[in-house]
DNA sequence: GTATGATTCAAACGAACGTTTGACCTCCAC
DNA sequence: GTGGAGGTCAAACGTTCGTTTGAATCATAC
């Protein structure tokens, strides 16, 4: 059927089917009949269905945030870059990569968000995953937003993680609001909408004029 | 240990693990023990686990929906609305449901957005839900930005119930990415941050000032 | 009290689960 | 060709799953 490894069809067939049916929604028969492996193959290759799990995500995500930092260098190698310019670094290697291979994307972050809140352990394993990031991207967009206190700039920043991680795990509902009218799956649309949106959404004044507390 | 009906308790008890370890990560074992009834009551009062998640959905949502096309209605009768205050009909009675049962809605809105993608059968159900919602809320919204074409208004649409959903269901994020700065459970923070990130998102001019489609 | 319907209970049903096992391939080094 | 490591395989392990059953218990009406 197909020249992958043993391996990556495992990844391949859980990267979709966690997605579709949850962790424990998914038996490692369905799996690797999906997939055209042996049963025992999984924990031959991976030790456990969990590993699996771990497996699948660090398969995407490590080089998604590498392009990610390595965007964000260049842009800070030209100069000071504008919100926008920050915005498309955060967001672009998704968008890229949903263009590359259509559903794995989806799948995955909503695969993200399921383990994320399943245990302890996911969640330690993904915070990992995306320190990196935090420490070089909030620095950054905190340089081009020097009138927001310190407050105000976090719970943007998380509102910003929201719409894309939104965008993506939920494709479908923007067609169904809009009655067919919009194209989630319009890339180069997607991101202009995204990133003007952020963009006014992190520049307007802070709620609270005067602040008690933390400027 | 306490005077609810079995049915309440299997409720309580259902809302509370399978937002935490999903819908197949939950057994009725579990649920049956958590909420100190016998194993074959799920059965006997919903027939079913699949019709136990329902019940869950049903019994929360219900009474929010209302509660927002009620402020519509009253918002809609003292003359035209702005938009900040369509924003806290829309995200009000979350909040306030927030303050009532802290944990609930957190989980309501995982099981939700979990089951959304479980099932053909759940998505619809889900779907009916909204309907109402989303016929007394486009139109209102769309009256107070009448400088938007159809399709960026969607896309916006969009963005403003991912932040809505995002923030809800993931509360903890944001005080992990503020290093314990911010609080997501300070509900009066919480919606005026919201409404003023998605006012001013929403009232951007559009991406493309020259739209060569649906004006 | 006794009949009746609603509810709860312990026990059991067959099916499916994640994992382990040991035999069996395959392929390259020697 | 012989040895051994890496990989695959069918089969079985004990456990847990959602659901069903029929008897026991409860409340209410007569």
């Amino acid at each position: 059927m197909s020249d992958l490894s043993t391996k990556d069809r495992l990844l391949d067939a859980a990267e979709a089917l966690f997605a579709e049916h949850g962790f424990s929604g998914t038996s490692l028969r369905q799996l690797t009949q999906a997939a055209g492996v042996n049963l025992a193959a999984v924990n031959y290759h991976f030790g456990s269905k969990e590993l699996l799990a771990h497996a699948v995500i660090h398969r995407r995500f490590t080089p998604i945030n590498d392009e990610r930092l390595a965007l964000l260098d260049e842009l800070e190698a030209r100069g000071e870059p504008t919100l926008e310019e920050l915005l498309g670094a955060f967001v672009g290697p998704f968008i890229r990569f949903r263009e590359r291979e259509e559903h794995a994307l989806t799948n995955l972050i909503r695969l993200m968000l399921r383990l994320a809140t399943a245990s302890e352990e996911f969640a330690e394993q993904h915070r990992k995953i995306f320190q990196h990031i935090a420490e070089r991207f909030i620095p950054a967009f905190s340089a081009e937003l020097p009138h927001l206190d310190r407050k105000t700039f976090f719970w943007r920043l998380n509102f910003t993680i929201a719409v894309m991680a939104m965008s993506h795990s939920e494709p479908e509902r923007l067609r169904l609001i809009s009655g067919g009218e919009c194209d989630p799956h319009d890339m180069k649309e997607s991101v202009e909408q995204m990133v003007t949106f952020l963009a006014a959404g992190l520049r307007a004044d802070a709620p609270h004029d005067s602040p008690e507390e933390s400027r």
